[in-house]
DNA sequence: ATAAATGGATTCCCGTTCGG
DNA sequence: CCGAACGGGAATCCATTTAT
């Protein structure tokens, strides 16, 4: 029994932020200030020194500059919206105006953070955002049901005009505009037949998208009236962003936003109940997939229990021991290896490729993976194990530098690793 | 009728990538 | 190697919808 036939979820009540370390440094703050002023100082403090939001890169060691008077302004906005969503969970109170101070509650969630780290914090918060809103069950039993047969894989394609091989300066006149959303849409068809299995007509959704194109005079009405290129990025945007929301409501039919949803699962990913990806190999685009399961029942020891709702189903992440998912593990980084070394020539192949391919197949969050891979590091080291692996920093030949700011970098013993490799041991 | 919430659209920003 | 263009996340704006 879906407990939604009972309550809706209230996938709004979440404020526009993602990182959930942010109820932390509010809660922080809170702690050491009652005003208003004196909390958001404070609060700046922290978001700066955990490098909270901003861009997805993050900035390596330069010393933080003073903020522009508009970078304040979105500071403050967070700010607000951290405060609001605290407010709703009731950790903070304020009897005087621009006054705070932390309820028991908040006081002890504080100390979750400090005492056990963020790990269990992000499940005190989780238990939180669910009590209010059933907002992760509704995430991850929609998935389920929109895909079953693919364990609730959810894709989202993104191709830029660059990624189909379309020049910029070919793109000056609306009939260009046209055959570029037409070759995308070719994409997208094939796309969803590969990953979804059903074939699906985007034409008269394509035409609706050019309308609205016409109507905003980002294009013109004849295939030969120019473009204004100031209006270029707006156009291209605005193409990438309607295919998203249509694969979201339409598609997927999610009642949620586009912003909203990202927070949710990007939420979801920090907590381990679902990992998303733009970097999976083969694919362009974001890729998003429970590494949970809810049902009424009792799951297997790899399966740890972190909630419970009215109707006694239950929310359980998929976290096996190492002591018994072993095997498996050793077994998949061993075909993944193999697979993506295929399409490589190289003896090394970019580990955090491999990270996607094996935590995708096995349904591992990232960290389990990292967790994982030391201990099979170990092993080898050892001699332990009938493979042998080789970690190294090293970037591989064709990839630049920065190619590794924009992913989670991979520790194992300490060190950052980028590529891998494997070997049969032959002697056995 | 007014205020708040919503969510789509836009802007800002900044590291990456391209093309010469 | 360099400057221009790209790209996408986060912040913000703002028109519309919903609540009061």
């Amino acid at each position: 029994m879906d407990i939604f036939s009972h309550m809706t979820p209230r996938l709004t009540d979440t404020k526009k932020f993602y990182f959930l370390e942010y109820f932390y440094i509010l809660l922080k703050s809170i702690e050491k200030f009652k005003n208003v002023n004196a909390v958001f100082e404070h609060f700046k403090t922290l978001k700066e020194n955990l490098s909270l939001g901003e861009s997805r890169y993050k900035k390596i060691g330069i010393a933080a500059e003073e903020l522009t008077n508009k970078q304040l302004g979105r500071y403050k906005y967070t700010f607000k919206e951290v405060l609001e969503e605290c407010a709703i969970y009731g950790l903070i109170e304020s009897t005087v105006t621009n006054q705070f101070t932390l309820t028991t509650k908040g006081t002890k969630l504080l100390n979750t953070y400090e005492v056990k780290g963020s790990e269990s914090f992000n499940e005190q918060v989780f238990k939180l955002i669910e009590s209010e809103s059933n907002g992760f069950y509704y995430f991850i039993t929609s998935f389920y049901n929109i895909n079953p047969n693919n364990g609730g894989m959810l894709i989202f394609p993104i191709y830029s005009p660059l990624k189909l091989h379309i020049q910029k300066n070919s793109l000056s006149k609306t009939g260009d505009i046209i055959q570029y959303t037409i070759k995308l849409v070719q994409k997208l068809e094939h796309d969803i037949s590969i990953h979804l299995n059903i074939q699906y007509d985007l034409k008269s959704a394509n035409e609706k998208l050019i309308l609205r194109l016409r109507e905003s005079n980002l294009i013109g009405n004849s295939d030969f009236e120019k473009i204004m290129m100031k209006d270029y990025n707006v156009i291209i945007k605005r193409i990438r962003d309607y295919w998203l929301n249509y694969f979201l409501r339409e598609i997927y039919n999610i009642k949620v936003s586009l912003s909203y949803f990202d927070i949710w699962v990007y939420r979801a990913k920090q907590i381990g109940i679902l990992n998303t990806t733009e970097f999976y190999p083969t694919f362009s685009g974001k890729i998003v997939y429970p590494v949970s399961i809810i049902f009424n029942g009792e799951a297997s020891n790899d399966f740890k229990r972190i909630y419970k709702y009215f109707n006694d189903e239950k929310l359980y992440i998929h976290e096996p021991k190492w002591s018994t998912f072993q095997e498996s593990f050793i077994q998949e980084i061993y075909n993944s290896y193999f697979d993506l070394k295929r399409s490589n020539r190289s003896y090394f192949i970019n580990l955090p490729d491999l990270a996607e391919i094996v935590c995708y197949k096995l349904k591992l969050s990232y960290r389990t993976f990292t967790e994982f891979l030391g201990h099979a590091y170990q092993l080898n080291l050892k001699n332990k194990l009938r493979i042998k692996i080789s970690l190294e920093a090293d970037r591989l030949p064709f990839e630049t530098k920065a190619m590794y700011l924009t992913r989670d970098p991979i520790i194992i013993e300490g060190k950052q690793r980028n590529i891998i490799a494997i070997d049969l041991i032959n002697n056995e």
